[in-house]
DNA sequence: TCTTTACCCTATAACCATTATAGGGTTTCC
DNA sequence: GGAAACCCTATAATGGTTATAGGGTAAAGA
């Protein structure tokens, strides 16, 4: 299969695979004779499993650290679910400090209504004031 | 006051100063005959202000349209709230896409529990397999 | 005065994951 | 044979900062 069906099948772009290749982690398949990558049923197992960790906001490094795991099975998983009890705690961070400017914004945004010019606008100025 | 100073007064790194100055966030300043930038309080002010702007997510972009407004006070605000407006919604869609993540990330967290080797952890299989 | 420490300058690269662009070859289908 | 769709590499751009390299200046103590 070439790189145009692979990113299809999975749903990647094409420079996105060659990027994940670059970056190790994909195995860089065979190449035909006019140097066109060449990909099997394990690349595309592999790219799934990328993407799919990317939907789980991931990072490319952590990913990177999965794969050891899948290469190599007869390990302890403790660093999986360490890694996945941080990037929980991390969402959760963000979603709290998300909530906590949303209030802001709307706070900001009752502070305008009707039409009037900038000068007057309770938006500008409570920026201006202190947004605290 | 020099560069330095406004950094500590403000908050903000030099270097991100300099930053907002190369992208017209900041008038440049007046400069020393030894080339050292002199700030004035109308600097102190405007950098409090895109410092605020950032709090609150604003990106660089759209602080420079709300300084236009600054700079010409007698046009309507309309825009100002139409940007509010967008941005409460993309942090709205961004918590909900957040707490949608955080669900997918605690179910799969469930799956391994007990120190077991990698082959049967749990999280990866549950990876492997689909996550939708 | 000498020297250390802290500050200032510019220019350039790194961060992250991806997307875009330039410039050129290959395959496929009509 | 010619156009459309595909493939290749290399390089830059995205956003907002932070880091680094390499060098000049200033404020303080010894
Ligand atoms: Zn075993
Ligand atoms: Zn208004
Ligand atoms: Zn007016
Ligand atoms: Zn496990």
């Amino acid at each position: 299969m070439r790189i145009g069906q692979l990113a299809k099948l999975v749903g990647v772009d094409v420079q996105t695979i060659r990027f994940y290749e670059r970056e190790g982690l994909l195995v860089s398949p065979e190449r035909q004779q006019n140097g066109y990558r060449i990909y099997t049923q394990q690349h595309v197992e592999r790219l799934a499993f990328v993407r799919r960790c990317r939907m789980l906001n991931l990072s490319l490094a952590e990913i990177g650290e999965l794969q050891g795991y899948l290469d190599e099975p007869h390990q302890p998983c403790t660093a999986v679910n360490g890694m996945l009890d941080g990037r929980i705690a991390h969402v959760r961070a963000q979603i709290n400090s998300l909530q906590a400017l949303e209030k802001q914004l709307v706070a900001l945004r009752t502070r305008c209504s009707g039409v009037h010019e900038a000068a007057d606008c309770g938006i500008l100025t409570g920026i201006s004031a202190e947004t605290r």
